[in-house]
DNA sequence: TCCCTGACTGGTT
DNA sequence: AAACCAGCCAGGG
């Protein structure tokens, strides 16, 4: 798995370009990780968009990376560690409700921002 | 520099 | 509903 990088003299890389994006993502909202890497500009690569969120340092960033969730409304699932059950509780303190079947109604808590 | 991988997605089968 | 699959892109070996 990739690591995260800083382009020389603060250039912005793709990374930094999909963190800026998620930072506007207000409390309250969620976005899938195809729409914010259409917002950053970066076509189709959603898949991008969970490896830069992955490389997120542990401490001193603001990028609220729980507010991504994937197209069907769900929190992708990393395998190994229960960081899935921690994005939940986030978002649930955020205002975030999943149905009986993990799900969140896009259509309700979807972030209508971007363009 | 080539090759593989992955917190994804939308269309087809 | 579910499996398949080609696109997508940068990082690391």
């Amino acid at each position: 798995m990739p690591k995260s990088r800083v382009g020389p003299r603060g250039k912005s890389t793709s990374y930094e370009r999909i963190w800026t994006v998620v930072r506007r993502i207000p409390a309250g909202r969620v976005a899938t990780y195809g729409q914010v890497a259409r917002v950053a500009g970066l076509g189709g690569a959603a898949r991008l968009v969970g490896y830069a969120l992955h490389a997120l340092p542990e401490k001193g960033h603001e990028v609220p990376w729980q507010r991504v969730i994937n197209a069907q409304g769900r929190i992708s699932q990393r395998g190994f560690d229960g960081v899935e059950r921690i994005q939940r509780r986030l978002l649930e303190r955020e205002g975030i409700r999943f149905d009986a079947r993990e799900k969140v109604d896009l259509a309700r808590f979807g972030w209508r921002g971007g363009r």
